[in-house]
DNA sequence: TGGAGGCATGGGAGCGCTCCCACGCCATGT
DNA sequence: ACATGGCGTGGGAGCGCTCCCATGCCTCCA
């Protein structure tokens, strides 16, 4: 059984796999024809069309995509860029709604997700050298910040790209975010209506474009309630639960007839909580609470926070989609969308 | 500018990068060693290794992937498929760790990571042709049931692959699991040693291995602290908040002396905790509780909720490594690791 | 001194596609 | 009747690598 041909090489295939040519010849037509028909592109006869789609059928045959990448100029493959280079920075189901929207609507058109994390400083220079490596047809990068070159790394190796959130409101490459400011806005507005008059926030890192927007939105709301801006009512956070006690603490000392906080994001929330709490304040009694992002640990907080729901899954969603029209060719000027968001109201305020 | 070259065509360089013989030309040497250098096989004189090597940082040469995935038989690439068809069962930050975990040792490796979500039934039967398009090294499987395909889908298709958990006892291909039966006892350990003596469980979904492994832990942990075991005790969950409040109700129901409740997994225990906060009894005062998993919601439950942590991390990791050790051939016999668990006092026992 | 063996090396062949040119066929126009 | 043009088609060339065979050199042994 192990040499039954002379003394002629042992085959060395490796997968088994039906190849283009074992289809054309199936088919009864050229390699071009299959090729054709696989691309839906131009002019193909109904008849080939079916005999090649018999054949496929038949024969279970599946594109190589490697031989397609290096043959054509498509990949049909895109990365997801994901900076973690300071410690979680964003809440974690952030991230996986996003993956989530980001696969559906890739996987919907047939192209796969690189999931690429970039860790040390080290790999954040190797990020150009990796992305000509890699071959992908365009890169999805999230959680930029003010100064973030990856960006412009991207661009300037001549990718379609598209960013969750922007670096400044001038960003030049497209995104979509948001509506950060309406979130600011929704939060101090419902705070304002429930009576409350002495409003803080605590911030976001402004070295995010996120925060300062929340911040503009605060202060919008407390304008469009006729309340007065005092910039001892705001505290710079850091998204992270820390950061929110450190703020809540600095807030309480400046000005302790604060009635309500809004936190720009759960997160900070939890740690404003903790704080309130440990100074024997009474949430909502004594101090409203407010957050952003709607995050499943919102909803288990005792009481459970009042917060501004964003359409994290949908963002991952358009921005693939937007990313597969900027590959198809199909969008030159850079899009910026900003999705709405929506204020959940719980016993927090 | 436009056509220098007599009547010849335009250039149609598509990249701009270097390729091998490039280098080779620089280096003054042959494709073949050039080849040999890169994947620093075989044997180069020092000489040749070094012009390589110059001309490769001059050049900023970077191997193409998809070059060598056709003409090697290695992609470099790995996949790691979640199968999401039941609506995100295991609490969502599991699934980000086992991908952080995955990613660093994959990123150590120079792989890449390929992200899979099987939704549809429809995606999870076309799952074959899809591995064998996609060309990957292996696979990486989480979230395996009872009577899951996938795992024999892929062995079939004679491509290396670990399983994030097993689906039972007998499991042939390789995995990664943690600890469940200590978890189970260790968690009916501690709630036997504060005094509790009616101790019940809510288990998992009883299709899933970590789910029994936790019950024989359960029931472990009683036999060992000279409790009788009591049937009525035990009440089947899903690892949902859901189903946790579900079978907390039915416990109640069965035993209205219950003074302990073991759930194997936090969202469980958060039902379990609403259900016996809004009958008026006191956690831990009338009733302990302890969780799977030390998922933040955990620490942010009023009271804290003790939990069995579960390297959730080291396990992506190590599944990483384990496919890695496969696929380089080292690892013929399928392994199995059991990561052990780690019992997180806090209030609410 | 001659032959055998080892080692570094160059380069042909080929992985499975896409791109594109050239060919033949047909229906038209004059 | 012949030229014209379109359309479907086949298949050569080539993408950038790896694999492997053949070559030439050098060392070692008899």
């Amino acid at each position: 059984m192990a040499a039954t041909e002379g003394t002629g090489a042992v085959s060395r295939r490796q997968t088994g796999r039906p190849t283009l040519e074992e289809v054309a010849a199936r088919a009864g037509v050229g390699r071009g024809t299959v090729s054709r028909v696989i691309n839906g592109s131009s002019r193909v006869s109904e008849q080939a069309k079916e005999a090649v789609g018999r054949a496929i059928a038949e024969l279970g045959y599946v594109p190589d995509r490697a031989a397609r990448a290096l043959a054509g100029s498509r990949t049909d493959a895109v990365a997801l860029v994901v900076p973690e280079t300071e410690a979680r920075l964003f809440a974690e189901p952030y991230f996986l709604d996003i993956i989530r929207g980001v696969s559906a609507e890739l996987g919907a058109a047939d192209k796969q997700l690189l999931l690429t994390l970039i860790r040390t400083e080290q790999e954040r220079q190797r990020f150009e050298q990796y992305l000509a490596a890699q071959r992908v047809d365009g890169v999805l990068l999230v959680s930029v910040h003010r100064d973030d070159p990856l960006p412009d790394q991207v661009r300037a190796l001549g990718l379609p790209a598209v960013l969750n959130g922007r670096r400044s409101p001038q960003e030049p490459v497209a995104y979509v975010d948001s509506d950060n400011v309406g979130a600011g806005r929704s939060a101090v507005e419902h705070l304002a209506g429930r009576g409350r008059r002495r409003i803080a926030t605590i911030t976001g890192p402004l070295d995010m474009d996120a925060a300062h927007g929340r911040l503009a939105g605060y202060r919008q709301g407390l304008a469009a309630a006729g309340l007065p801006a005092d910039e001892h009512l705001v505290a710079t956070g850091d998204f992270t639960e820390d950061g929110g006690r450190r703020a809540m603490r600095e807030l309480l000392k400046r000005c302790p007839d604060v009635d309500a906080v809004f936190a720009a994001s759960d997160l900070m929330a939890v740690g404003a909580l903790a704080v309130l709490r440990a100074r024997g304040l009474d949430v909502p009694g004594d101090v409203a609470l407010v957050g952003v992002d709607d995050s499943p640990v919102a909803r288990h907080l005792d009481p459970p926070l009042t917060s501004v729901r964003q359409p994290i899954e949908e963002m991952g969603r358009t921005m693939a989609g937007l990313l597969l029209r900027q590959i198809a060719g199909e969008d030159t000027e850079p899009s910026r969308l900003v999705l709405p968001t929506e204020l959940v109201v719980r016993e927090s305020s």
